[in-house]
DNA sequence: GATGGCCATCTCCCAAAGTGATCGCCATCA
DNA sequence: TGATGGCGATCACTTTGGGAGATGGCCATC
């Protein structure tokens, strides 16, 4: 078994047809089903159910379809490993959610961008979920995502907290006020983000009913909206400290227990990190972890319960 | 890259030399010569410095070696995986402990045999360090070592606990007898033995210097030897309910932080199980994990002071 | 029954891989 | 210093595995 079968095999199987498959492999159909025909033979099974009309995954085949992936992700990694020779360079894709990005990363990104000149850095936003699977499936170097990350593929490292507040418009004193008032929505960037989901168990805790949604683009909408007093949403309160809205909306406190969420840098647990990765680690527990205990941490254990922005709430009202 | 030159690059490394890689791999060497400098232009990269006598890997060759031998690994694993339809079959390598292997597996082997009778069963007796690189090697598909093991290439599961006595000759009396006796010395089953080591610091912890080493081949001699009064040894004490000796070796009880070890399942972290594998660890989960906290979780709980044999001595003395 | 999509098979062909001989390099040794 | 032996590089050649293209059969759809 070599390979090259393989990457015929997981072509055809992704097609569904050999025809396709062989217009992707810049070969002629009868080539695929020769060699698809020869790796069969090599492992001993029938690998595809031939139809009149495509094909589809036997059992042995489904078997070996992810070994196809794996192999070829390897011989992908292997190349580059064998180019890494030390000194980080190439294309480095790093996740984030869009909030961290927004109040963390910049002087880390800068800092990266002047130490190793040889790389091209991108960030590539998302939810949690959409990054855990970008890094999963390799569209993307490692990711700041919120923790914990269980996943046993991925290897987890603690980077910071963040505390999370419900904001709203100046004219919400309490968020009991929101039981009748039918006409406010949880305005979040994305309907998967993790942040919408907390909103909504913190709410139902609360005995509020979850509003309707309203999707924005950027967050900078989405305080726009909420200062007009069109919605409420659950941010890390870092944020409004590098915005303008600043002043104009009301922040709801949360206990810790509710406030406090990790961001965790989340990367393949089985591919060797390339050295671009690696000092980016370098420079972000730098960056985030004496951070967290020395700042950060601290005000987090201290009162929670301090005006942010123009409104003092105690737990028991939220 | 192809997993082929791959397979012809492992090879010269392993030979250091492009002619007696030739012969292993059925061809001449002017090929070997060819594919590796048509593998040194895929990976842009020189992977052999070039001697009169021999070749030796570049920096860049010591990267790629590991993914040459994983890539390897890989394609055998997959062609198991395909092969293996769920039905356990094939060859199982179980690696043990000599000591686990005569306390604790005849029954789990039996049964294990009798109902899958497909399966060709071999036990590997071995150390915890030998067992630990057999199982990352691939020579041993698992093995019951030793637990704690970190290592993060490896699955752990706890099977049972083990409580280790000394045991010596019934003239021994305290080990503080051992202070001045010169001639006795420690009765291990081979020099790299973990029980040994451990043996070594409860003496050293009691101010007893580390006697010499008498290495045996088996169990029996080694408690042979024991009640001939020409050394002690460290062993669970279980290994005596099934000895002819259990009646003319003092046991010597530990404290529980110095006699429980607990025995664990490792196995390959990032291979698939096979479904004999599988089978075997499901037998070896119901035959042990219930047990531990039913009898045998008791016993350790309980008093650890009790005669076992014919001594009884309380921690302090030991 | 005509059509179209798809896979299997066959033949032809070529480039890539294998073969064997030769050369040059260098260490060793007489 | 010259002979020897081991080893890699290179070259000319042969072999062959894989790719191309044509054809036929099957089946669903219309």
């Amino acid at each position: 078994m070599e390979s090259g079968d393989l990457r015929f095999f997981e072509a055809v199987a992704r097609h569904g047809a050999m025809t396709r498959a062989a217009e992707e492999l810049h070969t002629v159909q009868s080539n695929v089903t020769a060699r698809i025909r020869a790796l069969e033979q090599a492992v001993g099974a029938s690998l595809f159910e031939r139809h009149s009309v495509g094909v589809t995954l036997t059992d042995a085949g489904r078997r070996l379809l992810p070994y196809a992936q794996r192999v070829s992700r390897l011989l992908e990694e292997a190349k580059r490993a064998v180019q890494d020779d030390g000194t980080p360079r190439g294309r480095l894709i790093i996740g984030s959610l869009e909030t961290t990005a927004a109040m963390r990363l910049a002087p880390l990104l800068t800092g990266y961008a002047k130490a190793y000149p040889q790389v091209d850095l991108a960030i590539h936003p998302g939810t949690t979920c959409e990054l855990i699977a970008a890094v999963k499936q390799g569209s993307v170097d490692g990711a700041f995502v919120c923790g914990p990350v269980l996943d046993p593929e991925l290897d987890q490292r603690p980077m910071f907290q963040e505390e999370l507040s419900v904001l709203a418009s100046m004219a919400v004193h309490s968020l009991d006020y929101l039981i009748g008032a039918g006409n406010i929505r949880l305005a979040v960037l994305r309907a998967g983000c993790s942040y919408r989901q907390r909103l909504e168990e913190l709410l139902a805790r609360r005995g509020i009913p979850a509003p309707r949604l309203m999707e924005f683009g950027t967050l900078e909408t989405i305080l726009a909206c909420v200062a007009a007093g069109l919605g409420i949403t659950l941010l890390p309160r870092r944020i409004l400290s590098s915005s303008q809205f600043s002043d104009s909306v009301a922040v709801f406190g949360l206990p810790p227990s509710e406030a406090l969420v990790e961001t965790v840098f989340i990367s393949r647990r089985d591919a060797a990190p390339s050295s671009a990765l690696t000092a980016f680690l370098g420079l972000a527990e730098q960056a985030f972890r004496p951070g967290m205990e020395a700042s950060e941490g601290n005000v987090l254990n201290g009162s929670l319960l301090r005006q942010v922005g123009k409104t003092v709430l105690a737990h028991q009202n939220i």
